[in-house]
DNA sequence: GATATTTGACCAGC
DNA sequence: GCTGGTCAAATATC
């Protein structure tokens, strides 16, 4: 690989993030002017109307929409991967990945063909494990909440890695349909040092993968689609303004109850929690150390510029139909991209 | 037998 | 060179 050709990935990328930041900063202005106008409708409605039940606010449509076309382009951006040398998203269903590592289905570009199937231990697969890109930049979010499963998305352990001046390991999931849908969320859970009873919960990318719309109204307790980077207001003004909403879910994951993993784990249940609809006590992933606690007050603690804000959570979120409807408008290399 | 987890190895980024 | 993220064979569980 030459060094023009590393220029170009560099530019890219770097237009990329570029373009990632303006589109974040306007839906963020966005989302500003939402509040704004649904405040200053409320008040108007207060004083001379009232909404008929059902009846949609134009404004709060309007805003919706605005906001929606943000997050997609967002996610297109941040799903793009300059390092594949196409211009097209990578995140497409059932389609290889130029990076190695980010498609475990398909890592023969990784060791020159090798199909995998008569791997050793060590030795004969040398320069297979390992072999991915990692994302040098994703979006991510941090939540603190005394369970590990408090999201109920169907997660796959993946690792667990002591780090460096922490107490506890990390563990490493990635979404349950990376293989079969190529999602590519991914969330590391630690226990706090500070409160064992807490894990600090870091989400990494938006899940793609498709569950029915009631699945996915009651398993997405928060925005995968809105919450950028740590460091982003964005995700603390949404927050504010749904700090009233729905906590349904979470009184449902309260009487959930303590379940280990070997507990719930007989073969067809899999399935069941693996769709996300596990709401009767089926839904834990818990790995060995990481024990469900008392629940009473089960917050979520959101970190934006390094302050927490306790909120129940119930956000708008990126329709994966929408998405994938996006990808399509977007990619008509699919399926043919030359990864 | 199928599926999930564990764990040591490998590799990218800093 | 170190650290952290990911891979994948081995192992565990159902």
């Amino acid at each position: 690989m030459d060094s023009n050709s590393n220029n170009t990935k560099s530019i890219k990328r770097k237009v990329v993030d570029q373009l990632v930041d303006q589109l974040v900063e306007g839906c963020e202005f966005a989302t500003q002017l939402q509040l704004l106008l649904s405040h200053q409708h409320s008040n108007h409605h207060t004083d001379q109307t009232r909404i008929v039940s059902g009846d949609p606010d134009p404004v709060d449509e309007l805003m919706a929409k605005i906001l929606a076309s943000f997050h997609k382009a967002i996610s297109v951006l941040d799903s793009f991967d300059p390092a594949a040398n196409v211009s097209v998203p990578i995140v497409v269903e059932g389609s290889r990945n130029a990076s190695c590592g980010d498609d475990s289905a398909t890592p023969a570009s990784c060791n020159g063909g090798d199909s995998g199937e008569s791997r050793k231990r060590l030795g004969v697969g040398k320069g297979k494990r390992g072999c991915y890109t990692r994302k040098k930049r994703s979006h991510t979010w941090t939540v603190e909440a005394r369970r590990i499963d408090e999201d109920k998305y169907a997660w796959r352990k993946y690792g667990q890695k002591e780090i460096l001046n922490t107490k506890f390991p990390r563990s490493y999931f990635r979404c349950t349909h990376k293989p079969t849908q190529g999602c590519k969320a991914t969330k590391q859970v630690q226990k706090k040092e500070q409160d064992p009873n807490m894990f600090q919960i870091t989400y990494i990318g938006y899940h793609t993968c498709h569950v029915s719309e009631e699945t996915q109204a009651n398993t997405e307790p928060f925005d995968h689609g809105i919450t950028m980077d740590s460091d982003n207001t964005l995700a603390a003004t949404i927050a504010q303004d749904h700090v009233n909403a729905n906590t349904q879910e979470q009184e449902s994951l309260i009487g959930a109850g303590v379940v280990k993993e070997e507990d719930h784990n007989s073969g067809d249940q899999n399935k069941d929690y693996c769709e996300g609809s596990s709401t009767n006590g089926d839904l834990s992933l818990v790995w060995q150390d990481a024990m469900m606690f008392d629940d009473h007050q089960h917050h979520q603690n959101y970190y934006y510029r390094g302050e927490a804000i306790t909120t129940s959570h119930q956000f708008a979120f990126i329709d994966n139909d929408q998405l994938s409807s996006l990808f399509d408008s977007y990619c008509p290399y699919e399926g043919t991209s030359a990864m």
